[in-house]
DNA sequence: ATCGTCATAATTTTT
DNA sequence: TTATGACGAT
């Protein structure tokens, strides 16, 4: 896809050529001798090229063991890519080569040493939702008003301590109620992560750290072991991700640290460019590469973005350069609103496509989320294919979790958070009255609800009603664990997929998201098919489910070439060939809850670095006279670009472009192609003998008014809209 | 027990 | 604008 990669390498590689396709910073750094070294990667300057280089260079020509060697990258995709990279230059299998996210590094490490680390053998992952389920049952347990203590935030600050190493039993009990109500909840959730076996992703690294810190003999072994680690993304990793690094690095002294400080974006969630910045202080005898050739961007841009981010203090510096042409100036388009900038940046991806361009080289990037909307209206009239980042991820939807749940409670049937979620699911009469007992009982006995329902149905001390849908429940839950043996993963999913009731819970319902939630109950049986697990002495099902946990899976699938819509953020370490940077306004971008500090527009900036050197060859950046997004008004051009050097920029007229609709023009517009008798494109309708549809477009006037449907099950038809006697869902 | 309605609040996101 | 949660009605 769009992930930044330099050349393919189609064939094998020997010795000479891990070196010679680099340039001379390149090759420095890839065959720098032993000890700490820092490579600052400007963007587009080759980094996961030296990264994978590196690690070809220490196994052929070193004499590494590819078993010695530590790589650490911050995400699934990154870590699939390098392995997929690595493979391909060393020609060998590499499955135990130790690669991967330091989550997913954690996990593996506190599986083979779960006892040591003082965890069950059946420890959970709990992903983002799963914990602010958890943090709600301990608001609730101590009985706090969660309008006062807003559950997002308490989840928010729960994890930032962690992410600091800061356990509850760390944090001073404070002095006003908010500190000390903070700690008694977060006393409380490590506790009941400790009760039901349950750990976090912060956990994860914290615990490992601990483990290491306390167990010698482990730490010892690990630090023997790799002589070589690796990191990606260095100006990323948090205090303890920074302390792991250290620990483990401590024996062989050889820690290869790739990043750049310009592109540090994640401060808000704990991520420490001190890190970098101190690398040469804290790893005495460094040395510092800077990889500052850039073979992404045409020199305008380049000079654009080095100007921008001249203007943050406490850099280590860096000045990206090309030995390519200048290209095209960078663009400017004031628009009058949101919709004149939708519209413009939709009519100018249609003349680039027009010379047969791919619309999956053009990006719209913006600073929130809530920015897609106008985009996606635009794009869905002008029919361009398009796809929005950021959305729901496969392993995250309601219903997948679902299935996991019940998956989860045939292997451990005292699984508490499983148990929680799939009770009364799909609806089978057991009610909060009848959990709560449950709950409340198995609280006092110490017990799983599991068994704690076993024994509230031998005693029968609830309604005969209750007791028996319990005992169905329980029922339904062994004989589906009885069917498990000699099957395997896909069919126990399959198994569990129609014994739970869940496949025909969602076959019921009707909508089209009942259709789209069948699909992934499907997709999900073929995952679990064509799984295969890592370790082969492990249980597979076990290590299915935390693959979920860990790799929350591909992003909605997109079709093959559509226009990409995301935010800044998760535009990093992708490129294009046309992007366009929308929604440059004071307030938005940078955003009003960072203009306070001063650290706080510097990241905003490192932000816009990012942006703007994710193109090409060709830069579009637009802002809106006056635009409107939630309750607010932003009128004021960003600061940002202010700071572009006049000689990069090109403004382009708003006259050069006839539409230009604020309000009068734009309510006729509405009338026109907008909105025909209360139906706007985008809105999902229902027809007596087709059914379920998304309107794609409007032509004409009233009843004579044509209407363009997308229908789920009978593509695409065009109606009168007088006979078409169209329902809007 | 379940369904529908109303109010509310809303950077950025990976694991 | 939308998603979520609380609350009341059936």
């Amino acid at each position: 896809m769009h992930l930044a990669s330099d050349t393919e390498y189609n064939i094998e590689m020997n010795v000479s050529d891990i070196l010679t396709p680099l340039n001379e910073a390149q090759q420095q750094a890839v065959s720098a001798p032993p000890g700490p070294l820092l490579v600052l990667a400007g963007a587009g300057s080759g980094k996961t090229r030296v990264l994978t280089h590196r690690i070809a260079w220490l196994v052929r020509t070193q004499e590494v063991s590819p078993l010695a060697i530590l790589a650490v990258t911050f995400t699934n995709k990154a870590s699939h890519e390098m392995r997929a990279r690595i493979e391909t230059l060393l020609d060998i299998p590499i499955r135990n080569m130790w690669v991967g996210t330091f989550h997913a590094l954690c996990y593996r490490l506190l599986r083979l040493h779960f006892e040591a680390a003082g965890l069950p053998s059946s420890f959970e992952v709990l992903d983002n939702n799963d914990q602010r389920g958890l943090v709600r049952r301990v608001l609730r347990g101590l009985e706090l008003d969660e309008t006062l203590w807003p559950l997002r935030q308490m989840q928010w600050m729960i994890n930032q301590h962690k992410e600091e190493g800061r356990r509850a039993t760390d944090l001073p009990e404070g002095r006003d109620v908010g500190q000390q109500t903070l700690h008694k909840v977060y006393v409380h959730y490590e506790n009941e992560c400790r009760r039901l076996g349950l750990v976090d992703f912060a956990e994860l690294l914290l615990r490992t750290l601990e483990l290491f810190r306390q167990n010698q003999v482990i730490r010892e072994a690990y630090q023997q072991r790799f002589e070589q680690i690796l990191v990606d993304e260095f100006q990323d990793t948090n205090s303890i991700q920074y302390q792991w690094l250290r620990l483990i690095s401590k024996t062989h002294n050889n820690l290869f640290a790739v990043g750049d400080d310009d592109q540090s974006i994640y401060g808000w969630r704990g991520a420490r460019v001190e890190n970098l910045l101190h690398f040469e202080k804290d790893f005495p005898g460094a040395t510092v590469i800077r990889l500052e050739q850039n073979y992404r961007s045409s020199g305008n841009i380049l000079n654009a973005a080095n100007a921008v981010i001249a203007k943050n203090v406490g850099r280590l510096g860096k000045e990206l350069w090309t030995d390519g042409g200048a290209g095209t100036p960078i663009r400017l388009y004031s628009a009058s609103n949101e919709i004149d900038e939708a519209r413009f940046v939709i009519k100018n991806i249609q003349d680039w496509l027009k010379d047969g361009r791919r619309r999956d080289d053009a990006a719209i990037l913006y600073r929130s989320n809530a920015q897609s909307r106008i985009f996606e209206e635009e794009l869905m009239s002008a029919r361009l294919p398009y796809q929005v980042y950021g959305g729901m991820r496969f392993f995250e939807r309601a219903e997948i979790k679902n299935v996991l749940a019940y998956m989860r409670l045939l292997t451990s049937h005292d699984s508490d958070q499983a148990f929680d979620r799939i009770v009364n699911f799909p609806p089978r009469g057991i009610g909060d009255k009848t959990i709560d007992v449950i709950r409340e009982r198995a609280r006092q006995n110490e017990k799983s609800l599991w068994q704690t329902s076993t024994e509230i149905i031998a005693s029968n001390e609830l309604p005969a009603r209750a007791t028996s849908r319990v005992r169905e429940f329980q029922q339904c839950i062994d004989s589906m664990t009885n069917a498990m043996g000699g099957r395997d993963l896909g069919e126990i999913t399959e198994h569990v997929l129609v014994h739970s009731g869940i496949l025909a819970h969602y076959k019921e319902q009707r909508g089209e998201r009942a259709i789209s939630q069948v699909e992934n109950l499907e997709e999900l049986v073929n995952a679990a098919r064509n799984f295969s697990p890592e370790e082969v002495e492990e249980d597979s099902l076990a290590q299915f489910l935390s693959h979920a946990a860990l790799e929350s899976g591909e992003r909605q699938e997109g079709e093959d070439d559509c226009v990409q819509l995301m935010t800044l953020h998760s535009a990093k370490g992708l490129e294009f060939q046309l992007v366009f940077l929308c929604g440059m306004e004071e307030g938005l971008f940078p955003h009003s809850r960072s203009i306070q500090e001063p650290r706080g527009i510097e990241e905003e900036r490192r932000l816009c670095y990012v942006g703007m050197t994710r193109a090409r060859e060709q830069l579009t950046i637009c802002h809106a006279n006056s635009r409107r997004l939630y309750r607010q008004v932003y009128t004021r051009r960003s600061r940002f670009i202010g700071e572009i050097p006049a000689e990069y920029i090109e403004e382009i007229q708003a006259t050069r472009f006839a539409y230009k609709p604020p309000k009068m023009a734009r309510t006729m517009e509405k009338t026109t192609t907008y909105s025909v008798n209360g139906f706007t494109p985008g809105q999902q309708v229902r027809h007596k003998s087709f059914g379920e549809g998304t309107i794609i477009s409007l032509e004409g006037q009233g009843d004579h008014a044509r209407i363009n449907v997308n229908f789920v099950d009978f593509g695409r038809k065009c109606l009168v809209c007088a006979y078409a006697n169209l329902e809007v869902i």
